[in-house]
RNA sequence: GUCCUCGUAGUUCAAUGGAUAGAAUAUCUCCCUCCGAAGGAGGUGGUGCAGGUUCGAUUCCUGCCGAGGACACCA
């Protein structure tokens, strides 16, 4: 486990005080004016402790402080209860520095098995758009979380290539090389029509020429099976090119097999109901309220959901950890992927769902349009290159996941302090400069066990140490509960800290200890900084 | 109609039930001879409405208003 501050005083307060009410423990930084008057880190623990005790809460945090100062005296400078009784820690500058040569002490990661993490899966029918893009770094960086818990992380993607909509694709794509061959064709009311399938159709023109026009039921199958694949390819290449790469691709069009047996053994638990000509799947607990859905058409075919059943009782057996994002347009799938979870008897809290939110796009200050008609239409791929990879990864991962978000296109282009990755990126290649500039680059490395770490005081110094200290936390919370902005809202803080330590505080050709001690501080920035970018999957230049 | 999600500074976004609701941007006032000025310090400005729960609500509950979405033998 790596130290970290807020669990520090967590594990002494369960330790000296206990409780069977839970209580917080939280970092005060961010907090300029107020977070001097209120520790590095508070607790409301004799607020919830007052209820139990029927005492008054500004009695027992005082109780609590003298009884912590008595045992961890060298541990804080201070603490102290503060009105109406909250707890404010301030640790001793001599301790932190303790803490942080603790931490250069790597300890082995434990072992946590196997991580399922399935993102973007987009509809191959179409290009990649914006919605799906958003899916990615947000997949991504869930899947380099659990990475940096101990998961072994499998990162996977499912491609639809079967069910009536791909049929729907056939006929337009054969009626789209109808007319590339100027034959007369009309398109059916719930066709394709876009601008991509329509080059499609000329594609295939030109490679068969009108050669399999009076052969539909010999080629159409296999010019749809064609451009499927195509399709996936580019969004594979465009995943890549967004710094992602798969480990898994799962078409649904091979799990027949699968679904059969998935299906048989849903059956045999007595889960599959015969109605109306269909089979339903019809899960026993309906807690969550309406589950039935059709699994076998009257047909007798398999409507995307047996596939996807199929798929999960796969990824359930050979996965401890199955996570599934999601845009928010399948909101509605969610009981019923919980429910295959039960029927396999995987257990809930093992089964994580991220839902993202709608994207909408900004340009030169205009929201632009997202109907396809209107020739404003962007895609995910005319957004990437636009703005390039890490303007594109930090500003997706920029807001709550599940919240609608706003993409200003300007911004992320902008090179200039107004765009975070650009600050961020900025302050990285500060640092390197500081440290190419007295020598410290490539295998040159300042040797963080001789560092007088202790002559570091500046404010500016120790609000960088503390964050150091702090990541490793708001990581761990965040492989927990996927709030990714916590991550990029990190980074900007940390990267304005270390600003304004660049601002008041120079380095080079200060006496040797202190400038030792300096170059180090910067060095940590630059790594500990680089390791949060790594998990964003964002690239930080030496130089920009 | 049923269900889900969301309403926070002018704008884009934060805030495990906590303290004076934070940043960024815009705007206003200053500073910047210094390892990279692609900077720094400060001011103005906000929880959709009405109730409830409690020591304490942006957060939980109810109703209303407003926005988006889901409810296919689509994927």
């Amino acid at each position: 486990m790596e130290r970290n501050l807020r669990t520090y005083i967590e594990d002494i307060l369960h330790r000296e005080i206990g409780s069977d009410v839970p209580f917080s423990v939280e970092r005060q930084e961010g907090r300029p004016a107020q977070g001097e008057a209120r520790g590095d880190y508070s607790s409301n623990i004799a607020l919830v402790r007052a209820k139990v005790e029927k005492r008054l809460p500004m009695a027992v945090a005082e109780d609590i402080a003298i009884r912590i100062k008595e045992k961890h005296l060298p541990v804080f400078s201070k603490i102290e209860a503060a009105s109406p009784g909250f707890l404010n820690f301030y640790f001793d500058k001599q301790y932190l520095i303790e803490i942080l040569r603790d931490s250069f002490a790597s300890e082995p990661k434990p072992k946590l098995g196997t991580a399922s993490v399935e993102y973007i899966s987009a509809n191959p029918t179409g290009p990649m758009h914006i919605g799906n893009a958003r899916s990615g770094p947000i997949g991504d960086v869930v899947a380099n979380l659990l990475k940096d818990r101990g998961y072994k992380v499998v990162r996977e993607y499912f491609h639809n290539d079967a069910g009536a909509q791909i049929g729907r694709f056939a006929d337009s794509l054969w009626h789209w090389y109808m007319i590339a061959c100027g034959e007369q064709s009309v398109l059916a009311e719930d066709g394709y029509q876009g601008e991509y399938i329509q080059e499609m159709g000329k594609a295939v023109h030109k490679k068969y020429g009108a050669k399999i026009l009076q052969k539909p039921d010999l080629y159409k199958e296999r010019i749809t099976k064609a451009a499927l694949a195509g399709m996936l390819k580019d969004n594979l290449a465009l995943a890549k090119r967004m710094g992602i790469v798969f480990d898994k691709v799962v078409a649904e069009s091979d799990l027949e097999v699968k679904t059969k047996r998935a299906l048989a053994l849903l059956d045999k638990k007595g889960l599959l109901t015969k109605k109306e000509g269909a089979v339903w799947f019809t899960p026993k607990d309906d807690n969550l309220g309406e589950r039935e859905s059709v699994v076998i058409k009257s047909d007798g075919t398999y409507v995307y959901f047996a596939g996807d059943i199929a798929y999960h009782a796969e990824k359930f057996k050979r996965a401890d950890l199955v996570v599934d994002e999601l845009g928010d347009g399948h909101e509605g799938h969610i009981p019923k992927l919980r429910a295959i979870a039960d029927a396999f008897g995987f257990p809930q809290e093992n089964l994580k769902i991220v839902v993202h939110g709608l994207v909408t796009l900004k340009k030169d200050g205009q929201v632009v349009s997202m109907a396809k008609r209107k020739g404003t239409f962007v895609t995910a791929e005319e957004l990437l290159d636009t703005v390039g990879k890490d303007a594109f990864r930090f500003f997706m991962l920029q807001y709550a996941p599940r919240s609608a978000m706003t993409f200003d296109m300007d911004l992320a282009r902008a090179k200039s302090k107004d765009n975070p990755v650009y600050y961020i990126q900025y302050a990285h290649a500060r640092a390197s400069s500081i440290l190419k500039k007295a020598g410290y680059q490539g295998k040159r490395k300042i040797n963080y066990k001789k560092v007088a770490w202790p002559i570091l005081e500046t404010e500016a110094e120790l609000t960088l140490i503390k964050m150091v200290l702090a990541l490793p936390d708001a990581i761990s919370q965040t492989a927990e509960d996927f709030q990714l902005q916590r991550l990029s809202r990190f980074a900007l803080d940390f990267a304005r800290a270390f600003t304004r330590f660049y601002e008041t505080t120079h380095v080079i050709g200060e006496r040797a200890d202190l400038e030792y001690a300096r170059l180090a501080l910067v060095s940590l920035f630059r790594e500990t900084m680089q390791r949060q970018c790594k998990l964003m999957g964002i690239s930080t230049p030496d130089t920009m």
